[in-house]
DNA sequence: CATCACGGTATCCTTTTTGACACTATGGGC
DNA sequence: GCCCATAGTGTCAAAAAGGATACCGTGATG
């Protein structure tokens, strides 16, 4: 199922890359990784990385949500209320992420930081 | 299965976000992807990825090497011989990577390469 | 009428990352 | 002596990412 972009001889690590690409960015693993257990309203997530500037954290979700991670919804209520949920594409995403965090927990314990 | 850290209460994300600090140089994971293969020279590397201009590739490899994922062996001879190769670490980053690749493959080819 | 909460925008600035391009050291071969 | 290959360095500039700060609109509430 390699059917990347099949051409291309030195870029099969595209893929990766490109999957690389779209958790990327300063806070989006994180937002990712704290929907995986649920929805979670704008201030939530705020609240939840407190060192995240609003203008960031709006950028980063409106990026997750272009790239189909993510699933945004409105309601036309008064105090805005919007919630933000991962898409199925985006959950799909939980054994990268699993791996990611198993790797970090073993490797990075505080001990061997860096390098071992 | 909130499991997390235990310990730090709003860093949880935290084991994540560093594992990908590690691998979010523009090159580096498709050079780890390489290595995976084998020990690679220099050249090796910059051959198989012709668009990586020397400076970043050896930027990369600095990096990669500062972080433990990597081995840089010098051969003292002439025309200059050095290696590179995954460290036991490095190799361990194995899952992450396969698990990134899959999902790339699974989940950007081409067609539903936007937002699903 | 002023205030509040929520979920943003807009603007500006700094830092980081990446890229272009040129230059270097060494010893062997011609 | 000059050129070659390998594996770099150095300098500068462009671009991208990130951060600080301030402002906006809406209804409900007091």
């Amino acid at each position: 199922m390699p059917r990347v972009s099949s051409k291309i001889p030195g870029v099969q690590g595209c893929a990766v890359e490109r999957t690389l690409s779209l958790i990327e960015g300063k806070w989006k693993i994180v937002v990712l990784y704290k929907l995986l257990r649920g929805t979670l309203r704008f201030n939530e997530l705020r609240r939840l990385m407190p060192l995240v500037t609003q203008r960031m954290l709006t950028h980063q979700l409106r990026e997750l949500e272009a790239d189909g991670l993510i699933i945004r919804t409105v309601y036309a209520q008064v105090p805005p209320r919007v919630e933000y949920s991962l898409s199925a594409r985006g959950r799909s995403l939980e054994p990268v992420l699993m791996a990611m965090k198993e790797w970090g927990d073993t490797n990075l314990s505080s001990q061997e930081a860096q390098a071992a």
